[in-house]
DNA sequence: TTCATCGCTACTGTATACAATATGACTTGC
DNA sequence: GCAAGTCATATTGTATACAGTAGCGATGAA
């Protein structure tokens, strides 16, 4: 048991969850057992429980009556309704960003960005996830709309889970999307950020189809 | 055997506390103590518990670390912020339910709005917040986008928390504009019918800031 | 009076224990 | 050999018990 409990058992479970599915080493479909989950955390059920449900209503996990938890598989039919959604609040986003364009946000976008194009280079798989995440996080924030970074947030994590695959091939064309993206914000162009946006969402979507139909053929095959 | 689940008891608290609510028998900002709330539903707390994590995963609640629930109030900047979202995506949902006019989906609609002009004239505030819910669901599911409808619903009720009470004021003004947004959807005018369910959306908005100012002032007299 | 400190109370956070249910193997009759 | 019924086991759902923390009022000194 942790000493320091400040920060909530159900809290760090949650996270500790959250960020085995994100990485990938909780795979869908794979099933999420209390008492499994518990003792190789070192809390009991409880913590665990509550954590499963949090998830559950993110949408990372899926919670059926009596017979458990288990990851999310996100069907090409999901993945298509989380991509119309999201490229819409994205780009209204981008919007509202260019609009507004804080210079203090912009700055942190900057830094992001030149830490991101560092990461496409030579950075490890987990380094770019985060880096994207980031920025999609502060441009969310560039907006001054809460419910809609929330929103985001929430779609932006079940869209990564499906995505995550080949987030390494398409670390360059994500940095350089990125960029076009906060030029246009800086600039104040809201129709331009709004499409790059969509794009940006829109294009990873794509590569994500198209790196699912390689896959099937090579099972295929 | 998926017809006849198991009601879990969980499940009940949460429809049971989410409804109390919505319809204002739990005013914001009021204290969800564990211990009362699981005396007064004869459950242990756990249920209870485990309901009040998934209500603030809705935003219906707020939970603060070791010091509990109570329900969310709904600052004017917050309800601005969902407005501007629900906006949007209610748009683009009418947009792409005139593209698809389900001619089921429009028969179940045409049903509800039937309902509603007439709970308009002579239906309680409960049938009024009832109808216009399930005409909203409706709306939602014609556009075959079931991320789309998750996020619209969960915005819906966090709006409604603060739009109910001028719910009966605004009732036939509410009912003609449902019947416009579903003329243009089943006339397949896509543009018309996004125009028209921002809209929506704006005026309740507009309607729910005049009268909160009218109670301000009231206050102030 | 006013302020700081202490201790009490109410409540949440976590653990353990028990009940209910689904799933898969095993038996049994044909 | 096969189908249907039953039983065992694994796992979730719920209850109770205990631990820890925040908030508040009482107490006492300046």
């Amino acid at each position: 048991m942790n000493a320091r409990t400040s920060p909530s058992l159900s809290k760090l479970v949650r996270e500790r969850i959250r960020g085995q599915i994100l990485n990938g080493r909780l795979k869908p479909g794979a099933r999420l057992v209390e008492d499994r989950l518990s003792a190789e955390l070192g809390v009991s059920r409880v913590p665990v429980r509550e954590a499963l449900r949090s998830l559950s209503a993110e949408g990372l996990v899926r919670l059926e009556p009596h017979r458990g938890a288990t990851v999310v598989e996100v069907t090409p039919e999901t993945v298509a309704e989380l991509v119309e959604v999201r490229a819409l609040l994205e780009g209204q986003n981008a919007r509202l960003a260019a609009r507004r364009h804080d210079p203090e946000i912009v700055r942190q976008l900057r830094e992001t960005l030149a830490h991101g194009n560092a990461a496409a280079e030579s950075g490890t798989t987990e380094e770019l996830t985060r880096l994207n995440a980031e920025f999609h996080e502060r441009l969310g924030e560039a907006s001054r709309n809460s419910v809609l970074l929330d929103v985001m947030r929430g779609l932006r994590e079940r869209t990564s889970l499906a995505f995550a695959i080949n987030s390494r091939a398409r670390a360059r064309e994500d940095w350089k999307e990125h960029a076009g993206i906060l030029e246009a914000v800086i600039a104040g162009d809201e129709e331009l950020a709004a499409l790059l946006a969509i794009r940006h969402v829109q294009n990873a979507a794509s590569a994500f189809a198209r790196a699912h139909a390689t896959a099937a053929n090579d099972d295929a095959a």
